[in-house]
DNA sequence: GGAAACCTTGGAGTTGCTCCAGAGTCAAGC
DNA sequence: GCTTGACTCTGGAGCAACTCCAAGGTTTCC
């Protein structure tokens, strides 16, 4: 099939399928007489292996290091593990500070809840007076 | 103060401060004889309006938005509202979206527990798998 | 034979910085 | 007077993971 169909049947742009081949996730397929690319099940199949891992948020360079497992079978899966682990691990800490800052956000929208003239406006005055290095109901109330 | 000062004063880096410059959230300061910028405290105040905003994410071109409105007070703060709104909207988006994220990784992770050779993995069982279409324990668990 | 749809390459744009090269400026020490 | 080191300047490249575009070649369909 060429790029169009493979983009169509996966779901995945046809700039982004040249950008995993430039990036080296993808080999370079063969090239039919007028140039165009031709793939088969097995680049279709890989590129649905990436973009389930891409949906999982994992780094194209961890990616890479996971087709390097699955195209070396005979090697142990340590390093498979610690890639799960350590995408575990950004996961959480990157969820507890997006915790802490939604906090931060609510407490600040809950200045101001009705349009008021901007001098008036509970919201700039609390990003006004963080900026004086003074106490801000959001990140107070963050640390509280 | 010269930029060197501020950036110490602030904890932001030089080379930051100059693509906020850039990015026309800090106005063209003043040079000095030699062409070094020189700040005062207006700046450093406007400055650090800017790095309160960040830390709550948000992105750049809102802070600007933010910053005319303090600029101009004559304004209504509607405009602060829905930008304060929006960000928390995405922030919760986000949130969400990788909480489900979590479970999947989690019981990615669950299919192996110690290494194996490559070919008896299950975390990369389940990965194949997935880009054959098969249930995968990641999304099942996700879905479920 | 002509138009529309497809493909090619290379490069620029996105966000928010960060780093670098090459050059100028300035103060302190010998 | 000269060197050394710290500071500053500009412009441009690099990161991640794409996305979009221009200019051209190819195929397909009517």
């Amino acid at each position: 099939m060429r790029i169009g169909e493979l983009a169509a049947l996966t779901g995945v742009d046809i700039d982004t399928i040249r950008y995993y081949e430039k990036a080296g996730l993808l080999p370079p397929p063969i090239r039919e007489a007028n140039g165009y690319r031709r793939y088969g099940p097995a680049q279709h199949e890989r590129l649905a292996f990436i973009r389930h891992c891409r949906a999982l948020d994992m780094p194209l360079a961890d990616i890479g290091r996971l087709l390097d497992a699955v195209d070396h079978p005979s090697a142990d899966c340590a390093g498979v593990n610690e890639l799960v682990d350590a995408q575990l691990r950004r996961l959480r800490a990157r969820l507890a500070s997006m915790h802490a800052l939604e906090k931060q956000l609510a407490a600040l929208r809950h200045q101001c809840s009705s349009p008021h003239p901007s001098t008036e406006c509970g919201i700039l005055h609390e990003l006004v007076a963080a900026a004086h290095g003074e106490a801000c109901a959001c990140h107070r109330v963050a640390t509280a």
